[in-house]
DNA sequence: AATGAATGAGGTTTCATTCAT
DNA sequence: CATGAATGAAACCTCATTCAT
């Protein structure tokens, strides 16, 4: 495959030290996190069919064949990816939906806060855009994320709207039927920066802060 | 390279092999869209790593040298595509906001329709979608992109708020500065169909409409 | 085929009027010439395999198609080249030995003088380059070669040498049965050029009579 | 690039192709010296373009991508055969002239017996029809060639002839200013070889001890 | 006769995967 | 377990040659 022109590389060196033999002590699940970490990085500055597997076991740090004692092949390593790193944040957003106290807004600002901590603005945004980007072409993939992340996740839009009204603050039953209208400017603020980030950034929080102060205004929102 | 016949060497595969007839004479416009449309279909199902100018020449109906006839290498024609494709849109669009005399409502209306007539269901979705994943990749067509559509198409909807908000129908400044709100549930709806539209598909129009009257009462919409 | 790096092509333009319709007037010999003129040139630039016959077209002002109508191939086009170009020098310098009333010394300066200027000064001299370089894998056009020129030139040197013990003006019979050696100098100046001309040329004439003087005491050369 | 199993496509050439065994371990240096002779053999039959680096691969008893973990692409391969090639016959040459004894006469015909045996007479002479063949389009490598190869030839010649000056053996300065004189034979004899050996072999020992009579002679030759 | 768009075999190069050490 | 040299299928691209106009 011919990379694109405009993809220059970092050469080879890689600050990484000359290996020899065996990694050092380094234990199973040690090694097979910092091949994902590794994967991940190649994955989301190249893509799917683009990173080259010589390239994640450099940056791991071990020999190509090790991936191979970890992962099947190549797509079993971005299954991997994607298994191992978003689950763990909607366990926390269950957790704070099901035990918080406050406004319907303050809920949705700690949720920001959770998204922007632990996703938007941290190397897992890539694996957003990376999703969009290969899903189509990995369909059982994309089923085990729709079933894992994305059902779980618009359900939790549901409660938090269903909360709201059952407490009075908004009174429209749009996000309940369309969850995705609340979420999709996450979306968009990774795509946007994965594209355009280098020479025209858009700022996630103040984003996410407009779009959260549109849609209460826009859900009814009243004080209480 | 022929090699000279006098040069001997171990295989001779007939050098006089049948040749096929060639394509028709075709308009150059024509052939060159027709080359376009296959393009799109394969990198659209492939991405462009992943689809093979093989298979582009062969759903053209031309061979693979006739594609370099039309465009220098694979990424001009990927470049091609995005070029074709979706500025005509936004020039109509354009147009429409400039001369439409009723209300903001009627006008976002007819907008969405355009929207989902000219690109959401159209091949053309699959661009969105490829632009998205490739890119990163692509920094100089993402840089053509930023500028030539997605500018415009933001300049469009802060028009359309300051025309609102000169009626009378919206109060908000929310979406003059971050008009990415606006849009960004078409482009989720354009990435969830992709990749879940085959067991789990999204109503584009019905989102759509959800989404513009949702925003509409979040932009203190009051009918004039 | 890849062509080497080094070897920068002028970018396609080519000082060529715009063509549209067929050549001018312009007659069958006369664009047979143009066409091996070009292809003089693009084959000595870029060796047989590399020489394109898009560029042997361009430069010679014809469609591509129009080089069949006068070779049959890629091959009949470099076998015309070097039919069409060595044979006459070779008649002139017989005619000169068969009636130099001069001295030996004499009639070698004439010869050099011949040489220079007729193919080592020329264009031509590109030609015994190509066919060092390409001669192994074309050996009909070297048995060919071989025939036409080589044995012809080498029974003039062996007539100037017969010439010059009849005269009493040397004595030794080697060139007689070598007479390579008396043009191997010829041979090498024409090959240093191609490849060290540009960082360290060698002045033929200079490098012709030192030779001369030197083969001229070593055939005991005594004025008459 | 391997695609995605999921991604099905017309043609499932059967992924599971049964492997066949690979080269039995073998020295790094061993390994490299059969690619480098298999180059030699292929190049010098069909010069740089026209050799396949499948034939070369297949010659050498290695896969093709074998190939290019000894060298980075075809040029360097050729760069090598060159760089490994000739400069140990000048090292060897240059101790000789250090240290031999004996005449200038007993010395050149050391030097052809070394120049016959090392080169003229081994494959290694293709190398030096290959650099005059391919020379003039790898402007580097000739320049590699020119510093390494000729000048230090050149000035060995000088060694000698200033020497045999020393002695009292000669006294002509000529080979001082064109040394390229002294071994002009020994290159046109490579070249005829080439071309017309065939059908009209030169004997290489018998035509270079021709040309040491000679030029002996031309050079004021006396036994002291 | 002349044109030049179209053809497709063929070559170089890449890289996921294997397996002897 | 780990290694990394070796493998070879596959992909992009070139260019000699053809042929409808």
């Amino acid at each position: 495959m011919a990379r694109s022109p405009s993809d220059a590389r970092e050469t080879q060196p890689e600050p990484q030290a000359p290996r020899r033999r065996r990694a050092p002590a380094m234990d199973k699940g040690e090694r097979r996190r910092s091949i994902l970490d590794a994967a991940l990085a190649e994955f989301s500055a190249h893509g799917f069919a683009g990173a080259r597997l010589d390239d994640v076991a450099r940056r791991a740090g071990v020999a190509k064949g090790t991936l191979y004692l970890y992962f099947s092949d190549k797509e079993a390593l971005f299954r991997g990816l994607v298994e191992e790193n978003l689950s763990p944040v909607l366990v926390d957003a269950g957790g704070m939906v099901a035990l918080f106290p406050g406004t319907t807004r303050e809920l949705l600002d700690l949720l920001i806060e959770l998204l922007a901590q632990r996703v938007l603005e941290t190397p897992a945004q890539a694996l957003v855009r990376l999703m969009i980007a290969e899903g189509p072409r990995f369909p059982e993939l994309a089923a085990y994320y729709h079933r894992e992340v994305v059902v779980r996740g618009l359900a939790l839009i549901r409660a938090i709207v269903s909360r709201g009204i059952a407490r009075g603050e908004i009174d429209s039953d749009i996000p309940a039927r369309f969850p995705q209208l609340v979420i999709a400017p996450a979306i968009v603020a990774v795509v946007w920066n994965s594209m355009f980030g280098a020479f025209d950034p858009l700022d996630v929080r103040q984003f996410l802060a407009a779009h959260r102060d549109m849609i209460l205004r826009g859900l009814g929102w009243r004080e209480t």
